[in-house]
DNA sequence: CCAGACGTTGTT
DNA sequence: GTCTGG
DNA sequence: CCAGACGTTGTT
DNA sequence: GTCTGG
């Protein structure tokens, strides 16, 4: 499903708005620059987003960390849980109030110094500008010289597609784009990939809306656009990892966006949607809780449909085609039953329609943007072109209220990056696959064992504050 | 013991 | 159809 | 996720 | 890395 979505905005104004919600960011990547998050109304598999999560170190995870006896504790721990899954919660809870500011989470003595020094450098690689401490934690604000520590949460730039961290070989596209999604109900089984990464690797994928395509028959698809009602950030959970593969010093952070069964409101388009949670909920909080080491059913229940109102509404077809970057790929394209929507949403603007049309007789024209850097003008009925219905989705578009985040601002269209990433690196990798055996057809043996999901819902609360 | 999978969506 | 590129 | 390519020999 | 299959 979540195959596609947009994230236009750039880092610093997320931050802002992460502000907003009272969600701490310690650390944020730059605008702009080598490994910066690529700006895009069609942000697709393998480029650089951005990704939310607690700062507990590259190696943070619950499998590779600490010494040998701390994980053999761990290991009975995991048993206990797999034993009794509801009564391990309580427990787990009053485990944690304990090591709030103990940073037991597993770097111990020794190797520790190295982890977080190299955790630093490669922050600039990616393009932070921010100085880290690296400790993984930092003074509450106002505290005093009584100020407890709370955790580092930060914004991260990492590229879309799950690499998990023992990869020794670059993987082919292929195999990358099977791990752009993670489903909840492979998070609930015991084993397999997602392991040690729902442990310590939980993160938060930040979108403005996603993309999917409405099958209207055998050969035709029209895209849709789905975003929050209030305008919000949509936040999305997910996981990442870090791997260093063989023969290179380079670290690579990647991460996947978990689906889960699609709410009502979006069941027409599809049977699948990412897990969404509000910014500033308890929920994140949880999510994203670095005391949290292990599974338990509390951080599965909050792999669930989402409650809240979503906007859905069928755009551009123009969006399909991967390289094409344009604001208007968010705002909805008219259909049988509404030919204006689009002629009132370039009036609404203020007669500006990003360089093309005027308002009143002229039709409205948009400019399409190639990642290439060339630019087409069309007409909105060229854009239309071949679409005809989609009324389903009963777009609202109303412009005027408040600043919504997912509306286009065509006055500042953030310039679109020109240059791909080249990565490869050193690597023979892609030579002359040409003549390849037939791949391997396996039919998914449907695995599942799909635990339900529980009805509960959380409220929003006040969130991280300063502090706990 | 070693070798190999591990992941998703969609479509039929 | 299958594979690759973005 | 979707779109688009997918092939060879020989000659200059 | 960890688990499964042979």
């Amino acid at each position: 499903m979540c195959g596609r979505y947009a994230l236009a905005m750039r880092p610093s104004q997320i931050r802002q708005l992460f502000y907003q919600e009272n969600m701490p960011v310690d650390d944020a990547p730059a605008d702009e620059g080598e490994g910066a998050p690529r700006q895009s109304y069609n942000f697709a598999p393998g480029y650089n987003g951005v990704v939310y999560r607690a700062d507990v170190g590259d190696r943070g995870g619950a499998s590779s960390r600490g010494s040998r006896s701390q994980r053999q504790a761990r290991q009975q721990q995991q048993q206990e849980v797999e034993q009794g899954e509801e009564a391990q919660v309580d427990e787990r809870g009053k485990r944690d109030e304990g090591t709030i500011t103990d940073k037991d989470d597993g770097e111990a003595v020794e190797g520790d110094q190295d982890t977080r020094e190299e955790s630093v450098e490669h922050d600039d690689e990616a393009g932070n500008d921010e100085k880290t401490t690296g400790d993984g934690a930092v003074r509450a604000e106002g505290g005093g010289s009584k100020a407890r520590t709370r955790a580092r949460y930060r914004l991260q730039s990492m590229k879309w597609g799950l690499i998990p961290f023992w990869t020794k070989r670059n993987p082919d596209y292929a195999a990358v784009l099977k791990t752009i999604n993670a489903r909840d109900d492979s998070l609930a089984q015991n084993g397999g990939m997602w392991n040690t990464m729902k442990k310590g690797k939980r993160c938060i994928v930040v979108v403005e809306g996603f993309y999917e395509w409405l099958k209207k028959g055998p050969k035709e698809k029209v895209p849709h656009y789905v975003k929050r009602k209030d305008g919000k950030l949509m936040l999305l959970a997910g996981l990442w990892d870090c791997v260093e593969y063989e023969n290179s010093e380079d670290r690579l952070y990647t991460y996947t966006i978990i689906t889960t069964s699609s709410n009502e409101q979006l069941r027409f388009l599809h049977d699948r949607m990412p897990v969404i949670l509000d910014p500033g909920s308890e929920e994140i909080k949880t999510w994203l809780d670095p005391e949290r080491n292990e599974w338990t059913s509390e951080l599965q229940s909050l792999l669930k449909p989402y409650k809240g109102e979503l906007e859905v509404y069928p755009v551009s077809k123009e969006v399909g085609k991967v390289g094409n970057n344009s604001p208007t790929f968010v705002i909805p394209v008219a259909s049988k039953e509404n030919k204006s929507n689009i002629a009132n949403f370039f009036q609404s603007k203020g007669g500006g329609g990003g360089g093309g049309g005027r308002t009143g007789k002229v039709k409205p024209e948009v400019t399409v943007k190639k990642e290439d850097g060339e630019e087409e003008k069309k007409t909105v009925e060229e854009m239309q072109k071949g679409v005809d219905d989609g009324g389903m989705g009963t777009p609202s578009s109303k412009q005027g209220v408040k600043r919504e985040v997912g509306s286009p601002d065509l006055e500042d269209v953030p310039p679109a990056k020109k240059k791909m990433v080249k990565e490869e690196s050193a690597s023979p990798v892609k030579t002359r696959p040409k003549i390849s055996a037939t791949k391997n057809q396996t039919r998914s043996p449907a695995k599942s064992k799909a635990k339900a999901a529980d009805h509960g819902s959380q409220k929003i609360t006040k969130f991280f504050g300063n502090s706990a």
